[in-house]
DNA sequence: AGTTTTTCTTAATCTAGTTCAATGCGAAGG
DNA sequence: CCTTCGCATTGAACTAGATTAAGAAAAACT
């Protein structure tokens, strides 16, 4: 992990001293997964709030007939969780899965709080972060209801062009709330022009 | 506006002394509106975070062929704004009106940025309001892609009663994704049973 | 290197939800 | 008090997207 690269991120939000981003550092546990193994399984209590040092993770929903529903993507420097399970205490209504290789850094439900008291810029910086998820599901929300499909797929396309080249085409179908198999449509026909 | 009641609200995330809760309330701007008055309109630049104190507003898009489409419902005690258009000062994309006579108190940007640094509570405040927010968009995104509209509207009346009796039918439809001559469809289908 | 598993595509059929148009009705506002 | 406007309902025709099934291609394990 790039230690150099994460605190410039950070100091996108907040200005840490050395002993600072230190301790923030020390409270981190990285865990490396390969493609397709699971960070987190349904029912499984979510005890970390993971940030993403490479590869890229997917957390979806599995709904009563087995299909699965892509809540998210998680790529380099995106925070990932089951927040209501890490929150509350609850066992996981998602799954969160590795699609390529990668890595993250975990943070205990423990320490997360520790840290508000130790340092409250943190809070700071978690305000940011949540404010800032908060506008982009408002986004798709909006995007989800009032566009069709093909609609979406592009601007998804131009909103995530990295992701897009990372993730199996399912979940980006699954993503967009249509089946894989209307998406291979919608592709061939933008294909055709 | 009963300050009691909004200081026993604010005590369910932060602990504030007198004086703070004094500095606090008087940063806010009350605002009386009527039912069908806008608090905000779209190309607007969005200038307050505004909390209603009573009533009900609705927050919506409208699309291109002039459809409009719910983000939200604000009652009592729920903070709204375009955040979008609040944090970047661009257009807002969005209107907020008054479904019945309500009442906000207005908190404009800068004043925020002063009570972050005079109070830095507020930080924590705000990162639990959002992290809550950030909470329900996940879940109604979910039910949006993975159920369909009859099972999210029942959804919709268990988590939100006090909502259902309040607004009008179609902005439900709306926020639910769907049109009113469907909801309309649903509703008779559900009161045969 | 071969076999299994996962992913993507295509086409035919089906359905949840839309669109359009007409009607009635209650409430706002002059 | 009356008239306009916003809201809900109904039904018929329509369409975006789902479902099912089957085959091809690619990736993953042995």
């Amino acid at each position: 992990m790039d230690y150099q690269a994460l605190q410039a991120n950070f100091r996108r939000y907040i200005q840490l001293t050395d002993e600072e981003a230190q301790y923030f550092f020390s409270l981190l546990k990285p865990q490396k997964l390969k493609a397709r193994r699971l960070l987190l399984d349904i029912g499984d209590p979510c005890l970390y709030f993971s940030l993403v040092t490479e590869g890229c993770l997917v957390n979806y929903y599995t709904d009563d007939n087995g299909f699965e529903h892509v809540l998210q993507f998680a790529t380099t420097f995106w925070w990932t969780a089951d927040l209501q399970s890490l929150m509350n205490g609850t066992p996981s209504m998602y799954t969160i899965k590795a699609v390529v290789d990668s890595e993250v850094l975990r943070l205990s439900r423990a320490d997360m709080e520790l840290l508000y008291q130790q340092i409250p810029k943190f809070e700071r910086y978690f305000r940011i972060i949540f404010q800032n998820a908060l506008m982009s599901h408002q986004t798709r929300i909006m995007q989800n209801i009032a566009y069709p499909a093909e609609e979406r797929y592009r601007q998804f396309q131009q909103t995530y062009p990295h992701i897009e080249q990372l993730v199996p085409q399912k979940y980006i179908a699954s993503y967009l709330g249509i089946t894989p198999e209307f998406l291979s449509k919608i592709r061939r026909k933008m294909a055709k022009k």
